[in-house]
RNA sequence: CGCGGGGUAGAGCAGUUCGGUAGCUCGUCGGGCUCAUAACCCGGAGGUCGUGAGGUUCAAAUCCCACCCCCGCAA
């Protein structure tokens, strides 16, 4: 890796961390950390700083929130401005969070690189791994690129395969494809250097999108076939949860569960089979086909419990209706 | 001051409306039954009811006041 490589950051959430962190101790230089604006978040609102500009300051990095890139902006021309200062040979970003305009793209000398959670041109988009998980992918991965005008769109670099087990959670898959996308972009980085790269351009044919998580993804609907409960489930676990509501109106939201059964039809979709407080316990719900054991709730209000805590607070009997 | 829920034994909850010295389901410890058991039976330990040697009262987990902490929603 050239020791001349003047890198620029951009990025925002957890998974860009893993990133930056591998960036700053690899021999590299990194000239300068954009990430989104702090925004209010959690009770009371409280302006909360994204984690990638936590990490940039314990570092002592140079951090920039632009609220936009906009060329005309005041922000926009300032940023453009402080691009010029900092004179970076090579982007990296990292679920940014936002569109850079062509200005930016072309800057570098090297090109912007981008590390993106799915194996393109699969999965392009805002939630690549939420929807994978939902979907049922028994793996997934890592696709370095430079980036093009589009969405997701430049052409390839490295691609790293990611193994999707049935019961990994996004949690799980988040946790494993940051590690693996901060290996990547190393070596992607190494490659490049050495030309031993050939870029891809993607078939646009197979693309797919990986619209951001709305509200309505998160509704269960038990009226589909059990293993389609179960990956909704854990592909938006830990956060930020499935749910469904309960007789007395009140939600649950399920954090864990597993396929109990694949094959029995069930008339009453919703319902409570049976509720087992042994051990963690577990709370069957029956889907069309087959059922679920919900093994970790979340009652509206309360914290995460085990299902036999969850039986113990009263809060489910057998027959029960769940939607 | 974004909206709302809550702090009672190791866990999850009830009791607070109509104040009267604490209860349920588990767990735990001991014993019994059983080929055996996460099943069943008997018995026990364990709680200053978030904090304030606050207020009201003959009496407060229950009413009033102040503070601390936790959680859900929404962003």
């Amino acid at each position: 890796m050239g020791e001349k490589l003047r890198i620029l950051f951009m990025g925002t959430p957890d998974f860009a961390c893993a990133t930056l962190r591998a960036l700053c101790e690899s021999d590299t230089c990194v000239v300068g950390v954009v990430t989104q604006p702090d925004k209010p978040k959690g009770r009371g609102y409280t302006l909360m700083p994204p984690p990638v500009k936590v990490y940039a300051e314990e570092q002592g990095l140079p951090v920039y929130q632009p609220t936009t890139l906009k060329a005309g902006t005041e922000d926009g021309d300032a940023f453009a401005e402080t691009l010029r200062e900092l004179d970076p040979t090579l982007i990296v970003v990292v679920a940014y969070g936002k569109i850079l305009p062509a200005y930016v793209l072309e800057y570098p000398s090297l090109g912007c690189v981008n590390v993106h959670g799915s194996l393109l041109p699969a999965y392009r988009g805002a939630a690549p791994m939420q929807r994978a998980i939902i979907d049922g992918c028994s793996e997934t991965g890592i696709t370095t690129m430079y980036m093009a005008a589009g969405l997701d769109t430049g052409d390839m670099l490295l691609k790293r395969v990611v193994p999707i087990g049935e019961n990994d959670n996004f949690e799980d898959i988040h946790d494993r494809m940051a590690e693996v996308g901060a290996a990547l972009l190393l070596e992607t980085l190494e490659g490049l250097a050495a030309g031993t790269i050939v870029p891809q351009p993607q078939d646009d044919a197979l693309a797919t999108y990986a619209a951001k998580i709305e509200r309505e993804d998160c509704l269960l609907d038990f009226s589909r076939p059990a293993r389609e409960v179960h990956n909704r489930i854990r592909g938006l676990s830990p956060i930020p949860l499935s749910s469904a509501a309960m007789p007395n109106g009140k939600r649950v939201k399920i954090i864990a569960s597993m396929v109990a059964d694949e094959v029995t039809p069930h008339e009453r979709v919703g319902e409570i089979l049976s509720i087992d407080a042994v051990g963690e316990g577990r709370v069957e719900i029956a889907c069309a086909v087959g059922s679920i054991y919900a093994l970790r709730l979340l009652p509206e209000g309360k914290g995460r419990m085990t299902a036999a805590d969850f039986i113990r607070g009263r809060r489910v009997e057998a027959g029960d209706i769940w939607g």
